[in-house]
RNA sequence: GCGGGCGUGGCGGAAUUGGUAGACGCAAGGGACUUAAAAUCCCUCGGCCACAAGCCGUGCCGGUUCGAUCCCGGCCGCCCGCACCA
């Protein structure tokens, strides 16, 4: 009899189907089951979905069909991250509109991650771009400037100019813009910033109770925030008839008696007054402006300076007195914008100390060096240690003096005030959120020239975009629109002029998690049962490349919006994460250098390796590095096409399977096809299951034979290891055992005589089958379908409970115990799982292995570990 | 430069975290079925040795331990963050 095959297309279009008329995934608030949710990134509607969406929400899936069987109530939503420049560009390039691509692509990738077969609750599908959803960020965004969350200022901005838009210090990647590649430009705009700066401080110690964040991660975050704590120290001038101060700032205070020179940011504002009188000084920092951030990393970063001619007094010596520098490695938006430098203990400052004379006086001695021999030569010594040549300080520990440092000066006046005073500063800055650009929120603002800023009402909300504008001149068409920009003030009545700039796109993804708790509500952007319900996110999985931005401000967000009303008490969105890794593959060139995609390319395998050529002329090609799938590499492999081909659930098993989740996949054709073959071969391993197994309501024999109970310890077995890996997201494990236990219900089917099955046989295999499907069933939920019928149940798997794994039956009578010598492995001890240690001993001692390793030597000590090894020293 | 991670067969990777190194998959080789191929099934598969016995083997060197892929110290190599943050 010819095996049948498995139409994968037939089955998956059927089975989805089904899903979607039983609501399976449709997820109620409610539901009295204990919830959890799981929660995939939103993709940016690009076009299609790729590899890595493939495989993000393959696992996602799995999670959530797992949980679902575990008995939850799975919240497990999709939506699109809607806005964003590529609409724009699309626009210029094939002068459709923004909205036109944004929703055809949309609907494109809905049909696409639908063939995938995802248990996702479409219900609650959003799109940030549409104005129910944007509508709610701009009350938002009002309600965050009524809690003074929202700042207005002139500042320094990156300006990307081919985009023509600012950006955020995070979206310039070596002084170019992330998305155009541009060199950027300093600019000076007054923009709309959101105060994340303010929770800095909370952001940092919430970090502590995520526990189930990748530690990576949360050091990348504890990083970015860049808490230091110090002086804010003020140093008298010499001539004091104009400034008569500088303000520092210094993490450093124990080498203060180290101190050589003061140097200031070349846009400190002193800099600035003493340039009036020195043209020189003025070129110099012209100079430095102009070089901006944009060419810091080019210019390998020299240590410039210009001496201002002003002198600073010692705080501890009135006598002594310091040149105060500009100097190009002080930047002016951290700290004070000014620093003293002390080139013994300053890498940086000992490079600007050797160029332009100034000296180290070593003041910090390292543990274990003798003071009088140490010096300072290439190297700064930046360490701890004990003070020297620091006057009251000399044989203090670096941490003892910046606290009598910080105390002394803290009780010395200068003017009215302390010199001195501690400070915590953060490198985090905070959020500028304005962009010159019409794909975005618009922010619900009206500036007027006689009220200011003022708030769009309430009841105008909505600002919606408006429709008719074009993309044939570079910069933001809101911005030239006649009736979007200019309106009447809404509280004098007066001619006023709307605000054009539009939000960053990463304010649109920074709560959508919570919009999908209530995603209906029209009246309010959150309902605070809902959140107290569902939040936080149990699983959350994604990118790495978004473990600080998005992350960050999303953390941020939410402390916001509960401050305001909007996130019940939530602090924390995320209780789980996970990064998953890339989505790899070999690269292929072409005699000529080009790129080749792969199925340009024809491989042969001989004894000398594997060897590629274009199928076109038949030219040898290269095989180039395993590289992230990219367009401009030609190494992607289109799901839409895996799926046609193979179907959805070879393409999830595979991206599942071999590597750790966390860790790069390699793409190869062997790997799809091995998924592919096994989900045949399981398709007519369960086709013999149906025939052999008892019927479902068949009674359970009082007894099993030893083949039988090998069949339901299989079973048992590999149920308990499939729970724990999936549990921990160990997919690659899970399936593992997967394979274990295909081949061991083969094995068991090959031994039997197929006339003469015996009923507790039957039994175990109807067990056995039953388990076996449950548990390939979140990875491959098509398949398990058709597999489940097969078996006679007329319930859908998807809806079936997690099966009960029973521990009893995995303990053995008799186990086997590795039997080593000297800590080399010699024999294997089989004996009875309860034996005492003088047993085991004996026994170990009388096999035949363990006598010829020992060779008569006389045995010291027999080690056992119970249920583990016996290690036998001589 | 600073911070973090990782080095295991031809390849992707397992190893209950101090207890049988190499599960599972891929590739390769051999065989069965077939007119033939595909598909399927069976066997072999870290190295040395003729088999067995045995020896060697988790990047390298050393240490702790009855026992180390796992812990400690020192090198080497690769990957990823951050980068004048005072």
């Amino acid at each position: 009899m010819e095996p049948s095959r498995y139409n994968a297309r037939e089955a998956e279009r059927k089975w989805q189907k089904i899903w979607d008329e039983s609501g399976s995934f449709r997820t109620r608030n409610d539901d009295p089951r204990p919830k959890y949710y799981v929660l995939e990134m939103f993709p940016y509607p690009s076009g299609r979905i790729h590899m890595g969406h493939v495989r993000n929400y393959a696992m996602g899936d799995v999670v959530a069909r797992f949980m679902r069987a575990r008995g939850f109530n799975v919240l497990h939503p999709m939506g699109w991250d809607a806005f964003g420049m590529p609409a724009e560009n699309a626009a210029m390039q094939n002068k459709t509109h923004p909205a036109t691509w944004t929703y055809a692509n949309i609907a494109t990738m809905r049909a696409q991650l639908k063939s995938m077969g995802l248990s996702l609750d479409w219900s609650r599908e959003i799109a940030t771009c549409d104005p129910a959803y944007y509508k709610h960020q701009q009350k938002m965004f009002l309600d965050f400037l009524a809690a003074g969350f929202v700042d207005r200022k002139k500042s320094k901005v990156n300006w990307d100019p081919v985009d023509e838009t600012v950006l955020a210090n995070e979206q310039v990647i070596d002084g170019r813009g992330w998305r155009s590649g541009a060199l950027v430009e300093q600019r000076e705009l007054t923009q709309w910033f959101l105060k994340i700066s303010e929770f800095a401080e909370d952001l940092l110690d919430s970090l502590e109770g995520l526990e189930r964040w990748p530690e990576k991660v949360r050091l990348m975050q504890r990083n970015w925030i860049g808490k230091s704590e110090g002086l804010s120290l003020r140093f008298a001038l010499e001539a004091a008839d104009e400034a008569s101060e500088i303000e520092v700032y210094t993490t450093r205070p124990d080498t203060l008696f180290g101190a050589k020179f003061l140097a200031l940011a070349p846009d400190h504002p002193l800099a600035a007054k003493a340039a009036e009188r020195d043209p020189e000084l003025a070129a110099f920092i012209a100079e430095c402006q102009r070089r901006g951030t944009s060419e810091a990393t080019i210019e390998t970063a020299e240590k410039r300076g210009y001496d201002t001619g002003l002198r600073a007094r010692h705080p501890f010596d009135p006598h002594w007195l310091l040149p105060v520098y500009v100097a190009n490695f002080v930047l002016m938006d951290y700290g004070t914008g000014a620093i003293f430098g002390c080139p013994a203990h300053d890498q940086r400052d000992l490079e600007f100390a050797r160029a332009y004379g100034l000296g180290a006086t070593p003041v910090i001695c390292p543990p274990g060096v003798d003071p009088a021999a140490f010096e300072i030569k290439d190297a700064a010594y930046e360490g701890d240690g004990t003070l020297i040549n620091s006057r009251f300080l000399n044989g203090l520990s670096s941490s003892a003096a910046k606290e009598e440092v910080a105390k002394r000066l803290e009780s010395v006046k200068l003017g009215d005030a302390p010199q001195a005073r501690r400070q915590i500063n953060f490198r985090l800055r905070d959020w500028g959120i304005s962009r010159q650009r019409y794909w975005g929120c618009p922010i619900p603002i009206i500036h007027c020239p006689t009220c200011g800023a003022v708030p769009v009402p309430l009841s105008d909300l909505p600002v919606e975009l408006p429709q008719d504008v074009s993309f044939d001149q570079p910069g933001n068409p809101l911005d030239r629109h006649p009736t979007f920009k200019y309106v009447a003030c809404p509280r004098c009545g007066g001619a006023a002029r709307r605000e054009t700039d539009t939000m960053d796109t990463f304010v649109d993804s920074s709560w959508y998690f919570l919009r999908f708790t209530d995603p209906w509500d029209v009246a309010e952007p959150t309902d605070p049962r809902a959140v107290r319900h569902w939040m936080p996110v149990d699983q959350y999985i994604g990118g790495i490349e978004h473990a600080i931005l998005h992350l960050l401000y999303s953390r941020f967000f939410t402390r916001a919006m509960s401050a305001t009303g909007h996130a019940d008490e939530l602090r924390e969105p995320f209780a789980g994460l996970f990064t998953q890794g890339m989505v790899v593959h070999e690269t292929y060139r072409a005699v000529d250098g080009t790129h080749l995609a792969p199925s340009e390319v024809r491989f042969e395998t001989g004894p000398e390796g594997r060897r590629a050529f274009r199928l076109a002329d038949g030219s040898p090609v290269e095989i180039g590095p395993i590289e992230k799938m990219s367009k401009s590499k030609r190494n992607t492999v289109d799901p839409d096409e895996i799926i046609a081909v193979y179907g959805a659930d070879t393409a999830r098993w595979f991206m599942l399977s071999d590597s750790p989740p966390e860790r790069d996949v390699i793409w190869t054709e062997e790997g799809v096809q091995a998924a592919s073959k096994f989900v045949q071969r399981i398709y007519r391993l369960v086709e013999e299951l149906a025939s052999l197994a008892a019927p479902r309501d068949a009674p359970i024999p009082n007894q099993f034979s030893p083949a039988a109970m090998d069949m339901r310890k299989a079973a048992h077995g590999a149920l308990l290891r499939v729970e724990q890996d999936l549990s921990r997201l160990r997919f690659n494990r899970a399936i593992a055992q997967i394979y274990d236990l295909t081949n061991k219900i083969s094995a068991a089917i090959g031994n039997i005589d197929s006339e003469q099955v015996p009923a507790d046989l039957r039994h175990a295999f109807r067990e056995a089958a039953d388990i076996f499907v449950r548990l390939f069933a979140p990875m491959m939920p098509h398949l398990a379908e058709e597999c489940w019928a097969r078996l006679g149940h007329k319930t859908l798997v998807c809806e079936a409970p997690w099966p009960v794994a029973d521990k009893s039956l995995i303990v053995e009578d008799m186990i086997g115990l590795p039997v080593q010598v000297n800590g080399k492995k010699r024999a294997d001890l089989v004996i009875e799982r309860d034996a005492d240690n003088a047993a085991i001993e004996k026994a170990a001692l009388a096999l035949e292995p363990v006598r010829r390793a020992l060779d008569g030597k006389a045995v010291k000590k027999v080690i056992i570990v119970p249920q583990r090894i016996v290690n036998v020293v001589a």
